[in-house]
DNA sequence: AGATGTTTTAAACTAATGTATAAAACATGC
DNA sequence: GCATGTTTTATACATTAGTTTAAAACATCT
């Protein structure tokens, strides 16, 4: 008593570690690590729960894959949305581009909505609870988009010193997690919130805004 | 009848509700809700499973009354760090001691910083994981300090209107909350990051800064 | 087709969790 | 000191979790 092989016949589209994979990021940012049980990402992926074990080895594993697989992704978009204004031809590059270009890609307001801003929200999620060697999270991730964000801040605002551009990424990152938090907010439990509701990219505006004034303020001392 | 009373008792010790309470503070904070058992909290409180149930009816509500038992006084703790600023008799009110004084309630770094630092924490996870009623997150703590702080802007700077100055202190909360977490993030894993150490007070200042700037750029406009 | 190696499945297992219960321990008022 | 009401305790119960197992289903190759 099988069907499965029906549906692995003329469904040739992904295979079960990818259905796996799909499931369980969207259980893991919705409900958090601790909150997705293996049976409910079977469940979602079509498949059994024995699968998780077969193919990664535990949920550990899985959730650590998950990261895994977009990490690189998105560091390397976080850093290329950098590299891409920074290697425009113009006699001077405007702050509020780079700003701008690095909140659009952290937001995830460019690249579709849905999978983006999903990643923001585990991303927001491991800082709180931690579920992924640090080094994966830390040195994969934060470090390099800190170091090409500083070097970048600190080429854009040639009298801004090592640790003041820290400080000021600091303040810009902590906005735009927010960003995130708040729009999951609003998506999961807005109903009965009598908050003002508030446009994305009008938030990302402002960000961008509030901290070139920020930042000016420590170029021009 | 309901005996369990006179706590006038010199009876040093907390009776078990307040132990109870105390151990949950501590646990929710640290492991988040689902990541504490029951188990674990009547441990640390130094009585029985069954305590819980007997006394809050069970993990759900004792988190509640974890909330409720700090939810009045932190919010009448900031509302009051806007009060007291905006009472003194100056010609000027300086945006900056505003900030300053919200900024210092918020992290927890004048009133004993364990304490403080942990609600901070436990905030924070609720943004992510909602365990609680909406209304009493919401209504009872982030609108009443909302609107205070909102206020308090306003006559600070009469040219912001309100619609940015919300936009303001959604960028002022976004760096706070960040801190909280990155501060969280260095307390418990921060053995082998080679992450920058950060002095607290230091970045309560760079935000002061910062967003004083951030705010000025529309109330010059 | 038949042998072989891989994938999928249902079921079982162990551990942990939140909650409930009933008896014991305790305190208090008479 | 006994009766009464409250608190504490050990234990039981029902669920759920992650993981394991062994057989069934399947695919591939000769």
């Amino acid at each position: 008593m099988d069907s499965r092989q029906n549906k692995a016949d003329f469904n040739t589209e992904k295979d079960v570690q990818e259905r796996l994979l799909d499931a369980a990021e969207e259980l893991f940012c919705e409900r958090g690590f601790k909150g997705t049980s293996i049976r409910d990402i079977a469940a979602n992926a079509g498949c059994n729960v024995a699968s998780v074990n077969y193919y990664f080895g535990g949920k550990n594993n899985l959730y650590i894959e998950v990261w895994r697989r977009h990490l690189i992704p998105m560091r390397d978009a976080r850093i290329a949305s950098i590299g891409k204004v920074m290697s425009q031809n113009r006699d001077r590059i405007e702050l509020e581009d780079l700003l701008r270009s690095y909140a659009d890609t952290f937001v995830g307001s460019i690249i579709d909505t849905g999978k983006a801003s999903r990643l923001s929200r585990l991303m927001a999620r491991e800082y709180i609870d931690r579920h992924l060697p640090v080094n994966i999270f830390v040195d994969e991730v934060m470090t390099p988009t800190l170091n090409a964000m500083q070097e970048a801040l600190m080429k854009t605002c040639p009298s801004l010193d090592k640790s003041k551009a820290l400080l000021v990424i600091f303040s810009l990152i902590g906005q735009l997690v927010h960003l995130v938090h708040v729009r999951a907010m609003f998506e999961q439990g807005g109903d009965d919130l009598n908050l003002p509701v508030l446009d994305t990219s009008e938030i990302v505006e402002h960000i961008v805004k509030f901290s070139a004034a920020g930042i000016r303020v420590y170029s021009k001392e």
